[in-house]
DNA sequence: TGTTTTATGTTGACAATGTTAACATTTAAT
DNA sequence: ATTAAATGTTAACATTGTCAACATAAAACA
């Protein structure tokens, strides 16, 4: 362990701890309240000091949304590959964890998916077909399996995961967004929405 | 018509006119650009004049986000209602409806169905009952309806309501929110949910 | 080792923004 | 006509992101 003394001038890790603040600082209170005074001054470094790592807010705040979806797929993909369970089962397990993670924490899930630093993320082409699509990708292999083993109606497995991504996703979105206000009913809510959704791919085909 | 001579000292309709500007430019460059500032000087008023009908430019969006419900509500309502149109074809024109708003504004929707003052609206018991609910009740009463004749399946009416909403606000949201790439598919996309969708309620219920 | 270069951190300043207080002007009430 | 209320203006303040100039530590190099 390092001796840390008053304070060096150094601080030593400063890009890293950076990161890993604006995060718990955003889980915390959400991205629009974060300030890098606020930042720096529980790193107890000067204002400034930020802009010898990151060019910009914009700049560090992409940072962190690279790291939350490095985040996600820790925890996504072991599930979507475990092939020691059945498709119904991983895909039930998915759509959970999804949730869960979306309910436990979000003001990340809003910064990962939501609207904001949209433009920005698309300048840096390298997240947009990494990261942020490995979740999708995923689901459109287990889609894949899903129509080999006859659980789901062929079809463009592209279009299948939108549709199963866009239902989970808006029901996450209206929960933590506070537009449904039946916080007790969730399970029987999001029960029902796994069964109408595997069913409606169970039995439906475009003509 | 008013004479309008060189910017008399009181602006006449401040208040509406504020709103009504906040709604336009929201609606051009999003909740997050905008500044009172630039909104008297649109207006020809100075900074402060805001004061005189609004406590604070939080209190101006909570009006431009009723504004903006009472729109919707103006939208939707004759679609529900219109009895000389199956439910099916209700469904559909519901569906369809939503989505092209969303595309077509989708600043003002973010603004109406994402998280930014949503504490604050809870302040304001009004249109939490009022308006913003109206949209889930009249979609309550569809479904409803639609139980009658038989064309999907039983169930609790508010919880198939909660997963038909879920199903198309994600869609648009990860529509205008740059999550889904394939913009061309987009017809594919919808047809395919809402089929899924209408499938599934057909044919799921809960044990 | 001693010197130089690079990396990193600090301080002071600036513009933009929301907000308030004190003042001004117009309209309505009495 | 006088007074009160409503509406608008100006000046100032605190906060924030950002930059330039300066300071210090670490690394490279002789």
């Amino acid at each position: 362990m390092k001796a840390k003394k008053t304070s060096p001038y150094h601080h030593g890790n400063l890009k890293e701890a950076l990161l890993q603040t604006a995060l718990e600082r955003i889980a915390c209170d959400g991205i629009d309240t974060i300030t890098l005074r606020d930042l720096t001054q529980r790193l107890g470094t000067s204002r400034s000091a930020v802009y010898r790592h990151f060019s910009s807010k914009e700049a560090l705040i992409l940072g962190v949304i690279e790291k939350g979806y490095e985040q996600l797929d820790y925890l996504f993909t072991p599930i979507f590959q475990d092939k020691t369970r059945s498709v119904d089962e991983r895909f039930e397990a998915m759509g959970r964890a999804y949730l869960d993670f979306a309910i436990e924490h979000p003001n990340v899930y809003r910064l990962l998916f939501g609207e904001q630093y949209r433009q920005e993320r698309e300048r840096l082409c390298d997240y947009k077909n990494e990261t942020q699509a490995a979740g999708l990708y995923a689901l459109v292999g287990l889609l894949v399996e899903a129509q080999e083993v006859g659980i789901i109606a062929e079809g463009n497995p592209m279009v299948q995961a939108a549709t199963v991504w866009a239902s989970i996703h808006g029901l996450a979105s209206l929960l933590i967004d506070g537009h449904l206000l039946m916080s007790d009913n969730l399970e029987a809510i999001y029960t029902y929405s796994q069964g109408v959704l595997l069913q409606g791919l169970r039995s439906f085909t475009l003509p």
